[in-house]
DNA sequence: GCTTAGCACTCCCCATGGGAGAGTGCTAAT
DNA sequence: ATTAGCACTCTCCCATGGGGAGTGCTAAGC
């Protein structure tokens, strides 16, 4: 709202800040005697109370009762995050300390991402002090580099599904035919031809086409692969990595069980985390949702930084972190950012020699 | 402790009994009178009250200050799980619904063991209303049913584990030599007919033996086949799955914060509840651990119930709840007990064509 | 006209204290 | 051995009131 920007003189926006900047770091609502004292106005506590109250009434701030301070309100920490932000903090880039942890925490982990993502959460939520949050590449974002398949049992085969995210997916299929293990290898040699390079997705849709149209095309073989193909390909999803719940509970807002239980109830919903998440997945950079911006009624009262990872120059999962509105948005963002680029760099350097042209 | 028993007559029994049924439905100190009218005594309060007071005396009950009613001790659970539980209440099967939701939820997923743990702490948790825990097979769990190994990239392997438990395990090596498909094949037969049917645990002392003493002999691809082995083999370790903190926090016993603190603090850490939870591995049956019988210190307030689950006849892994020492002992125990005999079953199904004669 | 000092007012927070209620232990009577 | 009666203890709840922090408004000052 760039209006908004007009709308506020300097000394406004001075005061604007101080304000968000002091509930950030402590939760009680914010005097004008506390802001002229701690910030250094040049102005008395009484120049400063007309501020406020002008910018309360433009909806940046609000009283939780008359007579308290002030405190931010969702559109005070917007602007924040969109206009003040950067130009009144120097960033520090404390960012080697976590670069360093993710390296050592992360570096043996590149072949399986479910255990890199699930170490991610951790160090984020463990920098943050706020929940850590992870979704794995889904349909859209995974593309198959491999499948390989074996008899499992009798009536059953295996098969394992390699994506060039480094995702390992396996499944073992019930069948009414028994496939010898020539038979297997040639199936798998004809779908890692047809589809390897291709995402799920796309395999999906192709597999959709491909049986509608050829139905009258009874190379059994092929028809089976395909089938085959079609009964993993299915049942592939995001998974959710989400840790940090004893550091977020450490929060003076936590300190109610009712907004506990929750949360807990929220993020034990993975279904309504990947809803939550999926919205930003094809955004470029980071992501800021702050309170009642968000869908989920549990998550009105806190905000969520995320980014999505790449593999090559496409997206494949999000990454961040969910904290309360009062949140560090500066550090937060940051850390968001730094690790969303340490990812994709993982990917792309496990990735680099597999990416096929098309 | 038959002392105990022979210790208390019957109607110290009866009060006793009285005491606890009350308390876990409700975590109220429970009075003389209300015993008198609840449980239709035919002693007035008084007498009650003498009782109340010997059995305080022998460690059964404590008061939280004078002049409130009792509430059991550890020591009073265990009696009751050991002595009274059976006797005093006709053990109400609605198990039925259990099984159904059981069936219903876990058939599906017989192949993947771990999804299935999954699950299960979920049924587990919905239906006791407190924490459900499952810990997968380990390393002297797990039998070894197959081993795949095929080339991922240049100088890359992976390495597919399947067991009899339905665990399925994959590891990208890194290795030094390139292996040819066909090398791989073969390496992949040795092992197999070496060491199919083997536990984790042996194959790993095996490899040990067989890696001291035969040091001279070169045969160059069985070598590499051990030592590919003993990588996969060296980071087996069990799983952890819990679920149910918004369950649990909806008792009582959790409206204080800190108390959730330590409690989500705890079950984050999955190595404290592999070790509190390993120690059971090895007993048959339903085990109980009261209050402070645990070893941990942030656990003493908790109880937990368990049981192992087996493939074969051999102990594979462990299910169990996790609740408040102020728990429904009676139906918890045989929620475990006919979860764990439900698995145990899935397991046989899928185990037994498997399962060689040694 | 902007700024500020002064002041009355509002509202939260917390310590205090008293009364109701529940339950006990003891004693004396049955 | 059991029980009625009673004094006593302790918690919980609620009402009360003072202190403190902060506001809004008004009128005076630059």
């Amino acid at each position: 709202m760039p209006d908004d920007r007009d709308m506020l003189d300097e000394r406004s926006i001075k005061v604007l800040w101080a304000v968000i900047h002091s509930y950030i770091n402590n939760p009680d609502p914010v005097g004008s005697r506390y802001v002229t004292r701690k910030y250094a106005f040049d102005f008395s506590p009484a120049t400063i109370r007309n501020i406020m109250a002008d910018l309360e009434d433009m909806g940046f701030l609000s009283q939780p009762h008359t007579s308290a301070g002030r405190i931010p309100t969702d559109k005070g920490y917007r602007f924040y995050v969109e206009n003040l932000m950067d130009e009144m903090e120097e960033n520090v880039s404390v960012h080697e300390e976590l670069i360093e942890s993710l390296t050592k925490r992360l570096d043996d982990l590149r072949e399986d991402i479910y255990t890199l993502l699930d170490e991610t959460t951790r160090t984020l939520s463990t920098h943050s002090h706020y929940l850590g949050i992870a979704v794995s590449p889904g349909p859209d974002g995974s593309t198959l580099r491999r499948i390989e398949l074996f008899p499992y049992s009798d009536d059953r085969i295996a098969v394992i599904l390699f994506t060039n995210e480094g995702i390992i997916k396996h499944k073992i299929l019930k069948n009414s035919f028994s496939f010898s293990r020539n038979d297997l290898n040639k199936i798998a040699r004809y779908l890692n031809r047809e589809f390897s390079g291709y995402t799920i997705k796309e395999i999906r849709r192709c597999l959709f086409d491909e049986m509608a149209r050829d139905k009258a095309l009874c190379d059994s073989l092929i028809s089976r692969a395909l089938s085959l193909c079609g009964d993993v390909v299915a049942c592939y999803g995001s998974n959710v990595f989400i840790s940090g719940l004893s550091e977020i509970l450490e929060l003076p807002e936590f300190s109610d069980v009712e907004k506990v239980k929750e949360l807990s109830r929220t993020i034990e919903d993975k279904h309504a985390v990947i809803k939550l998440i999926d919205s930003l997945a094809n955004e470029e950079g980071v992501q800021v949702i702050i309170g009642t911006e968000n869908t989920i009624e549990e998550m009105k009262a806190m905000s969520i930084i995320a980014s999505t990872y790449k593999e090559g120059d496409k997206p494949a999962g999000v990454v961040g972190i969910i904290g309360p509105t009062r949140m560090d948005y500066s550090s937060a963002i940051s850390l968001v950012d730094v690790t969303a680029r340490y990812l994709t760099k993982i990917l792309d350097e496990g990735g680099r020699q597999w990416r096929r042209e098309r």
